[in-house]
DNA sequence: AGTGTAGGCCAACACCCGTTGACTTCGGAA
DNA sequence: TTCCGAAGTCAACGGGTGTTGGCCTACACT
């Protein structure tokens, strides 16, 4: 026994969330997961059963938002923008999802349910509306993936090169309207 | 001969554009293209060349910005919302970027060119420095490719539901600041 | 009517994929 | 020391993929 299999269900976890981060799922291959595990390929069906669960595995992931209940209410757009940014950096769990739920519904749906779910309590809280929080929380999303996108993913030079305060000075009072500006008229 | 090559050619081409813009580059293939275009495979590869080519013919793509130039300056966001929106809807050509352009770097490039080069015109002219369109672009295309990310690939029920009235009344300030805003401070 | 050719089909190739099951090796308990 | 079970390897399977080349076939000309 060279490794116990605790420690290599979480090479092979490791390498996977690697894989699919850059690859998305389908380039990613069983194949290539387990060399870079240093396993034999069948060694991660006996630990995950399959592609499908191993993804399920590796895409595990929460937006972990903070409690901003006590955040000043014109300054909670600033606050949830750092947090994003920490957040999209601090694993590869969102690149994961955003390389993979583009082509895979599974992973596209957890993507809606984590944003709608983790969003609409912090947007009821700051307007009373609970019908406006699925929109608001849309806007939010919209704007935050897709900076993520362009920086993360798709590797625009200008939004590489932004420092995160930048990005936050920018991208924070988009948010902060979003969140608490008035709902403007549709024409 | 049943049509002309002209008429094939496009039929493949059709049937290639549907197919990558719902399945993304690797799901999309030259099997299952045919099958739509009701023609065989190797004629793909006949017309083609090979599957690199052929993405490359359907992802064949323009933003068509029209000229602001004579647009009131406070109504240029608006305006340039409107039109992204139309531009998303026109034909697939955008959600075949977006659905490759996650997990292939040749699509990614095409994306950033596009937005770089046809969104840096406009904003020179409407902010004097040069040297803040390449940032100004980054910002612009982060919410409106979000937008189409959230809208028409992730499909969020709540982004769908938006009437595009409603999309642009929310969106409008939002380019119009990153257009047109003065700097902010990065703290 | 005969014929050249453009348009199309068919079968196969080499390769890679996820997945399976039987076999081997090692380490610790008896 | 023996032995059993856990950890790991190996070879193969069935199927799907991009791609190739030879063959057919129907039309527009002479």
């Amino acid at each position: 026994m060279r490794r116990s299999a605790e420690a290599t269900k979480a090479a092979i976890l490791a390498a996977a969330r690697e894989r699919f981060a850059t690859d998305g799922y389908e380039k990613a291959t069983i194949r290539a997961i387990a060399i870079d595990a240093d396993i034999d390929p069948s060694m991660v069906m006996r630990y995950f059963g399959n592609k499908d669960r191993l993804f399920a595995a590796a895409a595990e992931f929460s937006l972990d938002l903070p409690d901003l209940t006590a955040t000043p209410r014109d300054q909670v757009g600033a606050t949830l923008v750092r947090h994003f940014l920490a957040r999209w950096q601090a694993d590869d769990a969102l690149q994961i999802l955003l390389r993979t739920g583009v082509t895979n519904e599974t992973a596209a749906e957890r993507i809606r349910d984590v944003f709608a779910a983790q969003l609409a309590p912090l947007i009821i809280h700051l307007v009373g509306d609970p019908r406006q929080a699925p929109t608001r929380a849309a806007l939010v999303a919209s704007q935050m993936l897709g900076m993520a996108l362009c920086r993360y993913i798709l590797r625009f030079p200008p939004a590489v090169a932004m420092s995160d305060d930048e990005v936050i000075a920018w991208v924070s009072p988009t948010i902060q309207n979003y969140l608490t500006g008035e709902h403007p008229d549709a024409h």
